[in-house]
RNA sequence: GCCAAGGUAGCUCAGGCGGUAGAGCGGCUGCCUUGUAAGCAGCAGGUCGCGGGUUCGAAUCCCGCCCUUGGCUCCA
């Protein structure tokens, strides 16, 4: 058994790039001992492993940055991130910004200072004592966690950690490093415990690499849907008058919604789904039928009530004469379901009904904490594209397949290729039989086989009620959303009590799928918005052109092809705007992302021609108008994917 | 909810150790009749997030609240 730094010693080797050393798939620093005979590999520090390793050390030099500066704060633990590393420090007055830069300016001291990094080992008990005289109070719950009988230390400089590693050689190897934040978090993760405050920082090889993950999130930022919203007049967010998390839809975002909801609702009603509406608010009655007051409340908006005693007081001679009988509360709805199983259940429904399919654009509100709100992405009230199939359990496997298939054709209209889909099975608490579980696990897992994807199986990750598909989508910048999901539910038929008639004319219990393939109409607007950087497909853009009058002698030629155009079915404006200049004209239009302008001027007029110039590109179309209007219609009102 | 940073004109932001509130963009008006990403000039636009306190006087200092942003999954 030898150490990588003495394999590297015996050969001679003197490569500064070396940060580890990996054996059997498993990642061990240069101090820790490994068998010398077994086939090995050296890690580079470039490597993702090597970073890893280069990124745990970063968080000691941080938390010996903090030790020098702030030599009260007690340590907890510092692991890495995926473009970083973060560690937790207990200082009850907590860090300001102020602070963190003078620890940044410290942690640079340090890497200069190239301190050699050490490993030892201490007995458990040892190592407790030896915090305990410390004051260390974390270090010792930590180590009162751990099993083993020895644990390991890293030493650098006047800084020692009780630590798993691995860890570089040198302080020195450290590449570049920067702090980015901080967050309050609790010991463990465990509100019983006292707050902590973590302090991040990112790191990464090389300056280079520094410098492109801050590139990355000034992209993130020119992408972020709350600013394009706001420049492209889609939505707003009134939080003070109107309140957090709660969306309006402007002109411009509301026409795009529309296209959406259009295409939706034509593929839907192609695959046997019907559409229905229902009421904002119910009585909670039906809540508490459905048990969503027992499980849900806690995301539920309080209850509105008429006839409390003080009202009673209140009340005029008109309300005492049509008088309030009783004490009603309403709840505005959480979700829809309870009303599309009033739906199913208002008739007595036949095995020849089902598979029964509603759906619905349907508003529901859920009261999210302020802390998680985030713009469009996670909001209070949002319009989820959801529907309800009621069915036989031996239609599952076929239902869940055509499900899928509206899925990827719907989702892929707006660019959407790359799907990563999860089955979730059964938990440990949960209502139906074992024999229901077993069928519709296995009905799902044949669709999911049948349609082709790959996916991956999340065992007891199912909901109480059923088990569920939930399908992930990659957008451009390669970040991960989850939009649609599938869902088996056991529960609600049952605590409704919803039955067809069979064939053999006994009632039978009902299954419902839940299904949404957007998921809500807000969240997808925003993942669109920031896949595309504001420039939808054409099919989508508010406004598909613009026509642009170069001067007003030909304000007249302007107005009959934008007539022309408009009447094509194009929705295209008019700029008759002849006190700018073109060029400003022009920029305004890229800056609206307006996929494209027809400039006309005298030449245009004469020569009986339209100009085209697309969106971001240089070149100029000159076509006849016949051509122009044919080469638009082409490019806008063709669906990708359909 | 917790930690940090914020909230000043429609937008982006400056100012501020207490003494009449600023710029750019946008808007309006006028001039220029304009040829493919910002023509020129003038004007309008603000309870400086809300409430309270200190003070002769608060956008500025203190307290409370609301809202926003970034975090709060990563575990020696």
């Amino acid at each position: 058994m030898k150490t990588g730094l003495e394999i590297l010693k015996e050969r001679n080797i003197n490569d500064p790039s070396i940060a580890g050393i990996k054996q059997r798939g498993k990642v061990y620093d240069l101090h820790t001992q490994i068998d010398e005979n077994e086939q090995f590999e050296f890690i580079k520090y470039s490597s993702p492993d090597g970073l890893d390793i280069m990124r745990h050390t970063s968080a000691h030099v941080l938390a010996q940055a903090v030790k020098r500066l702030f030599p009260e704060t007690l340590l907890s633990v510092g692991p890495t991130t995926e473009v970083g590393f973060f560690y937790d420090f207990y200082r009850p007055e907590g860090f300001t910004e102020e602070d963190l830069k003078k620890i940044d300016q410290e942690m640079q001291k340090i890497k200069k200072e190239n301190l050699i990094i050490q490993k030892f080992v201490m007995k458990r008990e040892d190592a407790i004592r030896f915090y305990e005289e410390r004051g260390e109070k974390f270090k010792v719950e930590i180590l009162k966690d751990i099993k083993d009988e020895y644990v390991s230390f890293y030493k650098q400089g006047e800084f020692v950690d009780l630590c798993r590693g691995p860890h570089l050689i040198s302080t020195g190897n450290v590449g570049a490093v920067k702090l980015i934040g901080l967050s309050a978090v609790h010991f463990k993760g465990n509100e019983n415990f006292p707050m902590l405050t973590r302090i991040y920082g990112v790191a990464f090889a090389t300056e280079q690499d520094l410098e492109n993950y801050f590139k990355m999130q000034e992209e993130l930022k020119k992408r972020d849907h709350r600013k394009l919203g706001r420049e492209l007049d889609l939505f707003l967010i009134d939080e003070e008058n109107i309140g957090a998390g709660l969306v309006v839809w402007l002109q411009k975002g509301a026409k795009v919604r529309r296209l959406i909801e259009d295409l939706w609702l034509k593929i839907h009603e192609q695959n046997g789904y019907q559409l229905v509406y229902t009421p904002h608010v119910a009585n909670e009655k039906l809540w508490k039928i459905s048990g969503h007051l027992e499980l849900y409340s806690k995301f539920m908006f309080p209850s509105m009530s008429f006839d409390t005693k003080e009202q009673e007081e209140e009340k005029d001679d008109f309300e005492r004469k049509v008088g309030y009988q009783e004490k009603i509360s309403y709840r505005l709805k959480p979700m829809n379901c309870p009303f599309h199983i009033t739906i199913f259940k208002s008739k007595t429904r036949s095995y020849r009904d089902l598979p029964m399919r509603l759906c619905e654009f349907g508003t529901v509100y859920r009261y999210e904490k302020s802390g998680v709100l985030h713009g469009l992405l996670r909001v209070r009230g949002f319009t989820q594209d959801d529907a309800h199939i009621f069915l036989k359990l031996d239609q599952l496997e076929d239902e869940v397949i055509s499900v899928i298939d509206i899925m990827k054709r719907f989702l892929s209209v707006f660019g959407f290729k790359d799907f990563f889909v999860f089955l979730s099975t059964r938990p440990e608490k949960r209502v139906g039989t074992d024999d229901e579980w077993d069928f519709a696990e296995n009905a799902l897992r044949k669709a999911l086989d049948k349609s082709g994807f790959q996916y991956s199986i999340d065992p007891g990750e199912g909901v109480f009620y059923g088990p569920k598909i939930d399908v992930k989508i990659k957008d451009v910048l390669g970040r991960v959303w989850q939009c649609s999901t599938i869902q088996l539910d056991f529960n609600l038929p049952r605590k409704f009590s919803a039955f067809y008639v069979d064939s053999d004319n006994t009632r039978k219990q009902v299954y419902i799928i839940h299904r949404a393939i957007l998921g809500s109409f807000e969240r997808f607007f925003g993942i669109l918005i920031e896949h595309t950087a504001g420039n939808l497909p054409h099919y989508f853009a508010p406004t598909q052109c613009v026509v642009i009058s170069v001067k007003d002698t030909v304000n007249d030629y302007a107005e009959f092809i934008y007539d022309l155009l408009s009447k094509s079915g194009l929705r295209v404006e008019l700029d008759l705007n002849t006190g700018q200049r073109l060029s400003k004209r022009i920029r305004d239009c890229e800056i609206r992302k307006i996929p494209f302008m027809i400039v006309l001027g005298e030449k245009e007029k004469n020569e009986k021609v339209i100009t085209i110039r697309e969106k971001g590109k240089d070149d100029i179309k000159k076509l006849s108008i016949q051509e122009g209007i044919n080469y638009l219609l082409e490019l806008c009102t063709r669906v990708s994917g359909e």
